[in-house]
DNA sequence: CACCGCTTGCAACATTTGTTTCACAATTGC
DNA sequence: GCAATTGTGAAACAAATGTTGCAAGCGGTG
């Protein structure tokens, strides 16, 4: 909470209140957080003033009553990082959209909101210890299934790219999960699932745990049942305003620690993308939008 | 507040607890500032869980009842060092730790920034048409390889939980592409590619697009070679301070169009929904975290 | 089968909540 | 000085809150 929501406000109208009403302003001016954290008795009380003097503030603000004060400061103290003036707006475009639009820009928000939590520093240091891990690994073997096959499959193409160890658990005619028998203490499971928890997933990242092949999960919660048998669990969200769970953020998870396992390559990742790039120039796999990709093969490479 | 109060308790001893109080503990962990913001009745709430269940959780953490328990969730807000500050302490932890971390705080401020770019207005103007197009298909095509594999895939996926109108043009022994052959006028192709576009993408929209079958298109420029055989089209970034250039910014909007398209078939969405629920309990797909998943089968699909 | 302990849902409880109402006090204008 | 307006305090209200107690349900044991 950056800036109070309310305090430009308050304070351009303060001299225009009365008595008991500024007493009431300098509450909540000096004590923002207890807007949104303490009842409204409760502030009355604190701030040595009557209950109605509070909503009189309220009303006086502009607020049908004072429970949305408290919403507005709740809200706030919800998402520091954005501003309130930023979300203001954006509520505001909100209502003069059609429904769908609507929906589509909360969604966009909501996954926006849960994205910028992934930076904060215990996951970052649970990423990179992961990347290390699976960096250091003789062979990473990749299972997501269901909704999780697009994180899965995300890991697997990517450090696929950059050399020949990783194996993505799925197959046709139910064969998927049968390479797991390889995997060994030197290799690393890397599984995916979120609620609800794919049986299978777990089945498999039971087997491969108790022969003590190391498990790097990605889920929706440290309490996960994956998280039981995890070496290092990065836990996410998945919530979304819309039917569907979204699985964007772990999607980027799954990009973010591809690069950074790729990126410990270091030369033998150079040598790979180079040797990506010559294999599809010789099969014509991509459209030549110009005569030939040589330069900084890196930001090339699909 | 970093670390929320009392989630290492809760952690360490959630297998302890059962069914019920699982959810209502997991309310807690995911949602740390809604425990001290609202009150355990609307917590409970929105849970999906009982009050009391929530009093019992707070009595098996050896609490008096559950007030203590927001409490201690309170203080926890209310003393944190203000945002501002956090964030440069962030920064200054960034900064002394690898350069590995800050690379992947980097990639997801990159991503979130080109995520707030989407919810501008031609962008959720394009996708609510291209969801109106989709959703009045008689068949919708989903097409993505390589690297767009997984956005077209997510899109095919939500939609086929909702109905069976969706194709994935993808399948082993080269087979995948076959079955556009039977699109027409009143079907839809969605197609996926970006830099370097793929040649059998455009090849097969080619095709499409002179049966007359109308595309909407998901790439990274109004100019790309998809964009002139299509529909609608949607562009999105695809930038990275990576080697790899990220698919999230498309990933996202393969979702949302789901979603979109998934909302606008209204009682057959929901119909399907609860048909895909009881299919999965049938073949015990999903690890039970509970006796039985009856109500709202909208937030349990996965 | 009956029994057990344990879990879960429900209805009821006394409080507390936000809000309304109204009488009284203070202030203002004439 | 008096009337009118405004500000304040206290009591009363329905609604919502945290909590309780109990009955029904469940799975396992003898």
């Amino acid at each position: 909470m950056e800036t109070p929501p309310l305090a430009d406000v308050i304070i351009n109208s303060f001299d225009g209140y009365s008595g008991e009403v500024r007493k009431a302003a300098r509450f909540v001016l000096d004590n923002p957080r207890d807007v949104a954290l303490l009842s409204m008795r409760e502030q009355a009380r604190r701030a040595g003033v009557q209950p109605s003097t509070m909503l009189r503030l309220a009303r006086q603000l502009g607020f049908e009553g004072y429970d949305p004060v408290r919403d507005a400061y709740a809200n706030a103290m919800r998402n520091p990082a954005t501003s309130f003036e930023r979300k203001a707006r954006d509520q505001q475009r909100l209502q003069n959209l059609g429904g769908n639009q609507a929906l589509a820009a909360k969604i966009v928000a909501s996954v926006t909101r849960q994205l910028e939590a992934l930076s904060a520093a215990e996951q970052l240091v649970r990423l990179t210890d992961a990347a290390t891990l699976l960096a250091r690994a003789r062979r990473v073997y990749c299972l997501g299934l269901r909704a999780s096959h697009p994180i899965a499959w995300q890991l697997n193409y990517i450090l696929s790219l950059v050399g020949d160890k990783s194996v993505l658990l799925d197959d046709i005619a139910n064969t998927g999960s049968d390479r797991i028998r390889f995997a060994g203490k030197d290799d690393v499971l890397f599984a995916v699932t979120v609620m609800p928890y794919t049986q299978l997933t777990l089945d498999i990242v039971d087997y491969a745990h108790k022969k003590g092949v190391p498990v790097v999960a990605l889920t929706d919660s440290p309490v996960s049942p994956l998280a039981k048998r995890a070496t290092i669990t990065i836990a996410t969200t998945t919530e979304s305003p819309s039917f569907y769970h979204t699985m964007t953020p772990a999607f980027v998870l799954a990009e973010i620690l591809a690069v950074l396992v790729a990126g410990q390559g270091e030369n033998e990742t150079l040598e790979a993308l180079r040797q990506v790039d010559s294999y599809h120039a010789s099969l014509g796999t991509h459209a030549a939008t110009r005569p030939h990709p040589i330069a900084t093969p890196s930001k090339e490479v699909q």
